[in-house]
DNA sequence: ACTGCATATGCAACTAGTTGCACTGCACCG
DNA sequence: CGGTGCAGTGCAACTAGTTGCATATGCAGT
């Protein structure tokens, strides 16, 4: 299970309450790594048992209290662990490609229609990362470190998106070929 | 929860036993929806229940009894409302691209070696997939229909792999060059 | 005879993830 | 002063998926 380590590295770019990690995951974290909060809260929870954070509540004014969890020398030595350790490439569960497998199998025009949907969800998701490229990455041969990695990242993200969008656009293109025979 | 549809277009393409419907899972359906028999066995056991698919028991000699299943009325009702119902796209889970953001707090080599490792299964992978490809479907402007389907979905498998293979590449070739200085 | 393998089905216990709700605090708007 | 909305935490119940084991038939090789 990686939630537990997509917390720790994000807690290891900036300790934060469990509110502020959910937010995290709503918007960098969550473009490879999806969690809810309540996820996240149950997990914090656990690791801290675990001893891989620590955690100290902190009173605010204007607004409740929260918790602010850092990383602790078990969790850095866990992550160490598991970055050297060999994972399984992802399960792959694509359910727009039942869907088009079973396309003869029900009507065509919803299931285009959806297709498109989905073609132009992805193309909003790729224009999102190629702004983010653009405005925080404007030179990534200058890049080192962790700021590399996170450029890395979100290469494989654009990458994937785009393959997405040009995929879709050859289903559609082929099913209506399809259609007018 | 699309096992249940993955499991009627499967059917519905040829009835078959839980066994015979966990080994295509393993070859053809599971490149893009994974399941253990174990969960393909209990969902079966489900969609009796449900009225979706019927079962009858064929004794077999030199081997033991099986459940043949195939899709019944309601199954197909089913399928064809959620071939219309508009989904969410895929949630992601990458934990390459965690290790990846993380790699600044482990074992450098040992996340390259991680890294290249993936990058030689999905070359693998696309590999067999570029081999179907040129085996089964050699003339695709021919396609129609089902067959058409079945190619569209390989596609998106091929894109898929060729996007990671190249991410892979990236990264690898960043990592190094930022190694070096 | 013994071992290993493929066929065939399944339970039990576990881990992971989702959904719906409940609660507090405070600010801002009309 | 009541509604909306963000910040903040969390429980309970559910669905989905994994892992380890159990069991049975029968074939092929040693």
């Amino acid at each position: 299970m990686a939630l537990e380590h997509a917390i720790l590295v994000s807690l290891d770019e900036r300790s934060g309450s469990g509110y502020e990690l959910a937010q995290r995951f709503e918007k960098s974290i969550g473009f490879f790594w999806a969690a809810t909060h309540q996820q996240i809260y149950r997990t914090l929870k656990r690791m801290v048992e675990l001893g891989w954070v620590s955690c100290h509540e902190v009173a605010q004014d204007g607004r409740p209290d929260k918790k602010v969890y850092e990383v602790a020398e078990a969790g850095r030595g866990e992550l160490a662990r598991w970055l050297a350790s060999p994972g399984e490439p992802e399960t792959i569960r694509h359910d727009l490609s039942v869907k088009i497998r079973g396309a003869s199998l029900g009507d065509a025009a919803a299931l285009t229609g959806e297709i498109a949907r989905h073609r132009d969800l992805h193309a909003e998701r790729l224009d999102v990362y190629l702004a983010i490229e653009k405005k925080d990455f404007p030179d990534p041969s200058a890049l080192s470190g962790r700021r590399l990695h996170q450029y890395l990242v979100l290469r494989g993200g654009i990458r994937a998106e785009r393959a997405l969008v040009e995929w879709c656009d050859e289903v559609l293109a082929a099913m209506r070929e399809d259609d007018r025979r």
